[in-house]
RNA sequence: GCCGGCGUGGCGGAACAGGUAGACGCGCACGACUCAAACUCGUGUGAUAGCAAUAUCAUGUCGGUUCGAUUCCGACCGCCGGCACCA
């Protein structure tokens, strides 16, 4: 008997609907992380995000939704998973409001914090919210806290970390203070955020800003570079994220080489990774900050000059100083040469601003004919250039042979011109498949422009030709020489000449034998295969551009001894005597700099240290922990350029632990990074417990304490989060978690197993969302108007999930039909029907499967849209049908999908059922479309069994009729079968 | 400037491993419903030529590899992210 109970459907009321959802929700327990339970743990993590006074924005969404439907999907696939949520909140905008309003950053930050939790739940995002993290919170930053003293009480010595005691001055800690630049506005008397200068500019007043030396805590981070490197290969973040990574550390291998100063005890230490040029080094450059300017002060001639020099820079920004396109500046240092280890050479030095302090040793040895910037400076400033390297090639066609003599020879190529036909003057050999230029030795001390026009003469006998110029310096070519059979390793000068007359000598009948003379267009000569010179492409890239600059690596030339080595070769030869010499050696150098981890704010973790004149720094006792921020009357940084903390006397000034005598603390707070390095780790250690934290004993530690939850958890399995972030902030915390682990507070040296990033929402202008723009797109707004489950599958349909994607309203539209649709489906259910959908079912639950697998959100719902475009063509649809397709449905549109789940009978939340497996088979047992392609152009289509061989398909694609046709009786040349997919015929 | 991406119809985009370019959505056009409009439903929709079957062209530009390129390689143009104190 079959039941026809069509159900009676009212208009999809988003509303009523998930009211109804997000009140019982509210109640169940969904969502919720269990430690140690049976199923396998899937640690899904996302950004947490700074709650800023504008609310939650759509493109937070982005993340957030997309990582909600993976944890519901996994969730139904048996995982353990966890998906918790929490607040970055220290931070700049809090500070900037709180001193334009006088309110205190803690009561915004909670108000803040308040709108964002209530935007999250009503978009049913399913976070863990009994993890909920807050790095404001004192019982957060006391353990951030706790780790910076762990870094100021630990180093790392041959590569182990060790315990530092209290009064050790000398081994280098992971936390160190050091004299570093910061951004000072000298009319606000303040330091700025790179951020806030604009142009040069402080962004308040408008003045321009100063680099201005203070002491600043650092973390040493370069010490874990290598192993930031190395582990890479042990996760799986996206490649380009990998790319940014180790392109920052930027580890490069090279010499760290010693400069004499002459006529002085000091030395110029520069690093260089081309220690195969030293012989072309002719001056030398330092940073302005260099220590050896006041150290070389009564020497230096110009003082007032370098002086004036180093004021000037101190007002750019490295960015500025840095940028190849604008003109480099410099002075000499007058009074003092350096003395180039390897050939005793007096240099001159100069002083630029090009060159950065934070980089290698702060000063180079700059080799003007092989690198871009030393030779715009050289030019500039008049300094001599001196090739040293030049470009090898090998014949292809003749590449020398073995056990055959090598002869070497400097030799030319002479490029004759003929500038009214625009033709140029070739060989083409008689006994050997060539065309060449005038090609020829230069004979004794005979100059290389008169061996030039003799061999022109000589070959060809032209008499009346002009020297233009020189294509560069030499080129090593290496080849078989076949007519005198022997190897040849020849340096050949190109040169170009012009014609100016026709006056020619009779050849001699031996130059007659040997080759042809003809005048050929540059076409020609692209054209002929005969083309006999390796180094044809060079003399024409040079021909093209002047002043071809070769910064690549070659064959040594004007390099004494070194001469004729290869450029690795010579490298390490060249390292090799400086060792020997005392005056240099090999050694690793890092783009990556220590983290400058001081910041003179209010809104920040407080550094816990205390500054005794007497005991020096020492750290607070871990007791102590939290040193609680203070509130404060007045949050406006100090004239001095210290954090507002310094001006509450009773909190700053502390008595010394160790001896009692008045002290003070450390008013620098830590960067809004600090409390970001280890979030993923508090949540595990936040536990399940509601009221607060769980407080470790005396004896213990946070992650002592919670040594098993974190094993269990850790590491992440999924990290979710803006592309902007995965430079710095994963560099930062992979930097933490190393600590961390080698502390032994991990037991997984990497945090993240695997990274992916989203892009950006833009504007409906396709600019930044931006308040100035009037183009903000606020979430609640959309809400209102179509409801969480439109806003939540609009931002997956959006467009690519790693890229920028442009709102569009008629697109939220679209979703918001495509919803209703789905709506008015649920009316055709009907119990014990065909609806013929099994197939396509089938089809698009390994799609969606394996789409949300692999967060490309907008095909996944797109396939969702597919499924409901053929319900819509049926008059019935089945239940079990429709009960998939609502597991399908629900980590995208849970609001909507639980209803259904409802209408269709079940008792219990869609979101504890499983998710559905696919059948394989029902998936394969189709017909395949063949394509026919002739010269690879589609030309006919078949259909076929799917079981078909690649014969009877060969056969059945030249029996077509329009194959037939096509073909015109001509044999196929080449049949080519791709199982499945198609036959290529080339005829 | 340096490092990393991206570029496909009128628009957002799809094409997982080099094999049917344009899935899905928007927009537009026509039709149905309506007194009319909106909503909804149906049909069509890359360009050019043709009544049509069909053909040619087409994935930023130019070139290369291949039987075959949106996909791989090279050069160029344009846009975006990061550049260490925004988060």
């Amino acid at each position: 008997m079959v039941i026809y109970n069509y159900i009676i459907m009212e208009k999809y009321n988003f509303k009523k609907l998930e009211d109804k959802w997000q009140k019982k929700w509210e109640r169940s327990s969904y969502g919720k992380a269990v430690d140690f339970d049976n199923k396998p743990k899937h640690y899904n993590l996302v950004e947490f995000p700074y709650p800023s006074g504008a609310g939650l924005h759509v493109g937070h969404c982005m993340g957030y939704g997309a990582s909600d439907a993976f944890s519901r999907m996994k969730r139904m696939q048996g995982f353990n998973v966890m998906y918790p949520m929490g607040w970055d909140a220290f931070g700049l905008p809090t500070e900037n409001y709180a001193i334009k309003t006088g309110r205190k950053p803690k009561d915004v930050t909670a108000e803040n914090i308040k709108v964002f939790k209530k935007q999250m739940k009503r978009l049913a995002y399913s976070f863990d919210w009994d993890r909920e993290i807050d790095t404001t919170d004192p019982e957060y930053y006391k353990w951030t806290q706790w780790i910076f003293l762990q870094f100021y009480k630990h180093a790392v010595v041959e590569g182990k970390l060790i315990e530092v005691e209290d009064d050790d001055q000398i081994t280098p800690r992971l936390a160190y203070q050091a004299e570093m630049p910061i951004n000072w506005c000298p009319s606000c008397k303040i330091g700025l955020a790179n951020e806030e200068v604009i142009a040069g500019k402080c962004e308040r007043c408008g003045a321009g800003t100063e680099r201005k030396m203070q002491k600043q805590w650092m973390l040493r981070i370069t010490e874990y570079a290598d192993r930031l490197i190395d582990d890479l290969k042990t996760v799986d973040y996206l490649p380009q994220i990998a790319t940014q990574q180790i392109n920052w550390i930027g580890r490069s291998e090279g010499a760290e080489i010693d400069f004499r100063i002459q006529n002085t005890e000091y030395s110029l230490k520069v690093f260089t990774t081309r220690a195969d040029t030293l012989y072309g080094a002719t001056f030398m450059v330092v940073a302005p900050e260099h220590i050896i300017i006041p150290n070389l002060e009564s020497r230096i001639r110009n003082y007032e000059e370098v002086k004036e020099y180093i004021n000037n820079a101190k007002k750019k920004s490295d960015l500025e100083r840095t940028d190849l396109a604008k003109e480099k500046t410099g002075v000499e240092i007058k009074g003092v040469k350096a003395i180039n280890p390897i050939n005793g050479a007096e240099i001159p030095i100069f002083i630029a601003d090009y060159i950065l302090a934070s980089y290698g040793t702060g000063a180079i040895m700059a080799v003007p004919a092989h690198d871009e910037r030393d030779y715009e400076f050289a030019k500039k400033y008049d300094i001599p250039i001196m090739e040293v390297i030049i470009p090898t090639v090998t014949d292809k066609h003749d590449p020398p042979k073995e056990g055959v003599e090598t002869i070497f020879r400097n030799a030319i190529q002479a490029i004759v011109i003929n500038r009214k036909s625009n033709k140029v003057l070739m060989l083409k050999w008689k006994k050997f498949p060539w065309t060449t230029f005038v090609t020829g030795g230069i004979d004794g001390k005979e100059d290389k422009i008169t061996a030039a026009k003799r061999e022109v003469l000589e070959e060809t006998g032209y008499k009346g030709i002009n020297f233009i110029k020189y294509l560069g310096g030499p080129v090593e070519s290496n080849f078989y020489a076949n007519h005198k059979g022997v190897n040849r390793k020849a340096h050949f000068w190109g040169m170009v000449f012009e014609i100016e007359n026709n006056d020619k000598d009779e050849i001699s009948d031996e130059e007659k034998e040997i080759h042809d003379v003809e005048w050929m267009t540059w076409e020609e000569i692209e054209k002929d295969k005969n083309i006999k010179c390796a180094e044809y492409e060079i003399w024409l890239e040079r021909l093209k551009n002047d002043n071809q600059l070769f910064t690549d690596c070659g064959v040594l030339i004007n390099s004494g001894e070194f001469d004729g080595m290869s450029s690795k070769e010579a490298e390490n030869a060249i390292i090799k005597k400086l060792e020997k010499d005392n005056a240099g050696k090999s050694t690793v150098n890092y783009k990556l700099r220590d983290w400058i981890f001081s910041r003179q704010h209010y809104w920040g973790e407080p550094i816990p240290i205390i500054h005794c004149e007497k005991c020096g720094t020492l750290p607070i006792d871990e007791k102590e922990l939290p040193v609680i921020l203070p509130d404060v009357e007045d949050y406006q940084p100090t004239n001095t350029g210290e954090s507002p903390l310094s001006n509450i006397d009773s909190w700053v000034n502390i008595k010394c632990p160790k001896c009692g005598e008045d002290a003070k603390r450390e008013t620098d707070t830590m960067p809004n990074w600090a409390g970001s390095s280890w979030y993923y780790a508090a949540y595990i250690t936040r536990g399940n417990s509601k009221s607060e934290y769980r407080n470790p004993k005396e004896d213990e530690n946070l992650f002592s304490k919670y040594k098993k939850e974190l094993k269990y958890w850790l590491p992440v399995d999924l990290y979710n989060g803006g592309m902007e972030h995965t430079t710095l902030h994963l560099l930062y915390s992979r930097f933490w978690h190393k600590f961390l682990y080698d502390l032994g507070c991990f037991t997984t040296p990497e945090p993240y197993k695997k990274r992916i990033a989203h892009g950006i929402i833009l504007g409906a202008d396709n600019r930044k969302m931006s308040k100035s723009f009037g183009n903000v797109i606020n979430p609640d707004e959309i809400i209102d108007k179509y409801g969480a489950d439109t806003l939540r599958a609009y931002i997956m349909f959006i467009g690519p999930y790693d890229q920028e994607s442009a709102w569009n309203m008629n697109g939220v539209s679209g979703v918001y039909r495509f919803i209703a649709k789905v709506w008015a489906n649920i009316g055709k259910a009907k119990e014990n029907v065909d609806d013929e959908l099994g197939r396509a079912l089938h089809k698009t639950i390994k799609g969606v499967s394996d789409d949300i697998e692999c967060y490309s959100m907008n095909t996944y719902i797109a396939k969702l849209m597919e499924f409901n475009n053929l319900m819509t063509q049926k008059d019935a649809i089945n239940y079990e049908t429709l009960k998939i397709y609502a597991k399908l449905l629900s980590p995208a549109i849970p609001h909507l999908s639980e209803e259904l789940w409802e209408i269709v009978g079940e008792k219990g939340s869609i979101f504890e059922s499983n998710w559905p497996d696919f059948d394989q088979k029902l998936i394969e047992e189709e017909d395949l479309v063949i394509v026919i392609q002739i010269n690879g152009k589609v030309r006919d289509r078949l259909t076929v069994k799917s079981d078909i061989s690649n014969a009877e398909l060969k056969t059945l694609a030249l029996n077509s009729d329009t194959i037939q046709h096509w073909l015109c009786g001509s044999k196929p040349k080449k049949i080519i079968v791709v199982p499945k997919k198609l036959v290529s015929i080339v005829i």
